[in-house]
This record gives structure tokens, sequence and C-alpha cells, in this order.
DNA sequence: CAGTATCCAGCTAGATACTG
DNA sequence: CAGTATCTAGCTGGATACTG
């Protein structure tokens, strides 16, 4: 047969479009953002989100050692903390300067894009506050009914 | 001893982070539309997104059924369209019809809640389009230097 | 047509141990 | 102090097969 099979046509739509997500802006943005410690991150060193319970934080951006950070971010394991952090730094969203102290110093601070990044984070956070409760409302109604 | 120790007073930390972050709406938003499946669908049904190539949309929120958005979604499996389906349809972005013909007819729709969140999404999507490309050109530069 | 049910491979987060 | 290295358990997506 020389006409493609309908599997044939399928696998081929399937590579065309995994294609165009691979490219898509929006895609790789929230494949970076949706990270867990990614946002907590970007969260503490540039304070947008809500304060941790008992913790008080200096508003505006600034830096932040590792150890630091690791505190206001109860439970992350080192692992986490410095993948993470080389994956925002290798993204240009944050600093990482190291002071040749005994021990050494290292300190993480946002650059303009990641604090441009938080900005933008910001018009997600006021759509989750004003819906999200509505969201969950209808989750509950929805499981009460099944 | 009656003092607790490090390691306890780290696990109540991370405890009450972690209860922290289960009530954080910013978070379970989050949660929500990191979901690959979650955001095409919602992208579809509202043709926010990018024309995917080859494939022509008639502009404006519709009902869609869900054989056609299968075909709207080259690779999505069975199962995950079901799934995600279900999802969005359990928080209200939704809405799921059914039409007794034989076979039945099934259809989905956004609801203004849906909508409202496709809307926020389009922030998300500006922020990408103009920066993602400046985080593409410095993940390059750091991955050369290393 | 629009699903449901089951099984499995792959990825990843976290725990643990070690170090310049 | 600020990491690196290694191992594993658990979750999730996808493939496959079946159905009212």
């Amino acid at each position: 047969m020389a006409t493609t099979t309908a599997a044939q046509q399928r696998a081929q739509a399937k590579a065309e479009y995994d294609a165009f997500l691979a490219t898509c802006p929006s895609r790789r943005l929230l494949d970076r953002i949706s990270n867990k410690w990614v946002t907590l991150i970007l969260g503490v060193l540039g304070r947008e989100c809500s304060r941790q319970p008992g913790v008080d934080g200096i508003d505006g951006p600034r830096a932040m050692r590792y150890s630091e950070l690791s505190r206001q971010l109860p439970g992350v394991s080192q692992k986490m903390l410095t993948q993470t952090l080389r994956a925002l730094e290798r993204d240009g969203l944050i600093t990482r300067t190291v002071t040749p102290t005994v021990p050494v110093t290292v300190s993480y601070e946002l650059t303009d894009l990641g604090r441009s990044l938080n900005d933008m984070m910001r018009g997600l956070k006021v759509w989750a506050e004003s819906h999200m409760n509505e969201v969950l409302t209808n989750r509950a109604a929805y499981d009460e009914r099944s």
C-alpha cells in the first residue's frame, strides 16, 4: 500500500504537535514555574508570596545565603535546593555570588528578569486569591453529588 | 530530656509549612494549571493559545465534543483526556453536557470561571512571549560556560 | 461515541551519607 | 558553610484491551 495508515497519520500529527509544544513559550514558562521549589524560592527572594507563619521578612528583594534560604523553606532537601537554585541561575532569574571567606559565603539574589517574573506571578496570585475558593466550592459540591 | 531536639523542631517547621502550602491559593492554582493537558484543553476550548500548525479554529469559546477535543490534541491518551476533563468539570471550569442520542453525544464548554482563568493565563502568555527568549539565551550562555 | 480498567516503565523527589 | 553523590520508593503518564 502506498497510502499512509490512520495510525501513521496520528503518529505524525502527534510528532508535529510535540514539536510545536517544545517551542511554545507559554509551555516552557509553565514547565519552569510549575515546580514547587521554583515558585517558593522566587517567592522568598522577592518576598512576593504570603509570609510563612512565624517568619518575619524584610520587604523588597534582597540577597540571601544558602543557609538562610534553607531555613526559610522548611522541608526542602539540600538536593532540591541546590538543583533549583542552579536551574534558576542558569535561566538568568537569580544571581549566585561567591565570597571567598572561610568557610565560603554564597548569596543569591533576583535579577531584573527574576523580578519581572515575580511581578507577573502577582497576577496569578490575585486570580488565585479571588477565585480559588469558588473552585474549591465546586469541587466539594461535585464530590457531594457522586 | 524535656527539650525538643533540633530534628524535632525542623520536623515541626516542615509540618507547619506544609500546612500553609496546602491552603495557599496560589499553590493550589499552580498545581492545577501546571498540568500539560489542563492548559491545552482550556486553550482549545477557549482558543486562547496559538493555533496548532495546520489546524483552523473558529475564534471564541464554544462547545466541543470528546472526539473533536481528541483530534485537536494529537497525542493525548483517552485516559488523560477523560481524567483531565473530569478534573476540570469537578472544579467548575468546564461543563459536560450529555445528549442522549444513539450513540451518545457529549460536549464540553468553558464556564465563566474557566473563561476567567483563560483570561488570566493570557497575562502569563504575554510574559512568556516577551521574556522566554531571554531565558533561553541565558540558558545557552550558561551551558556554554560550563 | 465516549468512555472504563489494568498494567507497567520512567522520572523525580527525598533520604542518607560524605566533603573541600 | 555550601554543597556533591548515590539509591530508592512512589507517583503518573501512556499503552493496551475492553464496553454500554
